[in-house]
DNA sequence: GTGTAGAAGGAAAATCTTTCTGTTGCAAGT
DNA sequence: ACTTGCAACAGAAAGATTTTCCTTCTACAC
């Protein structure tokens, strides 16, 4: 797989701020980078339509809204057919609880991350999940005391 | 802990609008939620004074820009000493390749997602991570294959 | 050298958004 | 019925984004 946007130094800058905060103006972003906003705005537009830049989006405290807790499950299926697979997919979608699910190599198939307002939510989460899907042959589930560190940020 | 900050159905709605899409206008917003733009931005504003909104970012595609790799990395610890827990946590801060780290309860004592361009580079990270961080017992690391979701609208 | 095409930057104007002002309407409490 | 307070609205001002057009620079051909 050959990558068909290469950033230069400056597109770097840009991202590096704007994944940071998206409110700056270009003013202000123009300034950090050494451009105008005009050059600026068109490398910003052209990474959005490239793709790079996947959206905008405002990030909310947890605690603050009622959904203080997250929990990992870890699961490991009998069943590794591609209607599984697919089947998997589309349950995941559907739920808004689930904000992260990843299929990963190894001893554990799936691992998710769920956000919930308390433990009780979780549990009517866990029945849920269970009864829908199908040849589950192990699923973990882990609490989060902390969350020490996320960001959305990527290291570029 | 009583909440602060208690949203009405309106604040809701304002907050799923634009947990999705940031970028929409305020006359966007005020038009789906059935209120004019200026009661919309107010109540959009008080958020974020009182740090329900915590920010407002750009999103990546982590293969354009050429990090593909996610890897989890389930740490136990041999000294769960408060001085150790502190120094680890400077640690994380400081890498930005680790995206994210909770302290879990049970087994497993932290679970990093770490992203990175390639597994070689993941086998540097690795090399710095064991070399700065004492008393580690054990560390699996396990690679995602698939990205089955991810999304930072919390489910409110 | 000279000419040309393409890429990238910049200035200024037009357009659109956000932010602020003052005002109105509604509901709860007296 | 009257006040009080809150939330909404309309419209204006301030500010940001987006467009248009122009300039500069580089690479390549002649």
């Amino acid at each position: 797989m050959t990558r068909s946007f290469e950033p230069d130094a400056t597109d770097r800058a840009i991202l590096r701020l704007i994944q940071k905060d998206a409110a700056l103006s270009l003013a202000d972003i123009a300034k950090e980078v050494g451009l105008t906003p005009t050059p600026c705005w068109k490398r910003i537009r052209k990474m959005e339509q490239e793709g790079v830049i996947t959206g905008r989006v405002v990030l909310l405290d947890p605690e603050k809204v009622g959904l203080g807790v997250s929990v990992f499950v870890a699961i490991e299926t009998g069943d590794h057919s591609a209607p599984w697979i697919e089947a998997f997919a589309t349950t995941v979608a559907k739920m808004p609880e689930i904000v992260e699910c990843w299929r990963l190599g190894g001893d554990v198939d799936y691992l998710l991350r769920v956000v919930v307002p308390d433990m009780q939510a979780f549990d009517s989460f866990y029945r849920r999940l269970t009864a829908q899907v199908p040849s589950l042959r192990k699923v973990t589930s882990r609490f989060a005391m902390e969350r020490v560190k996320s960001t959305t940020a990527l290291p570029i």
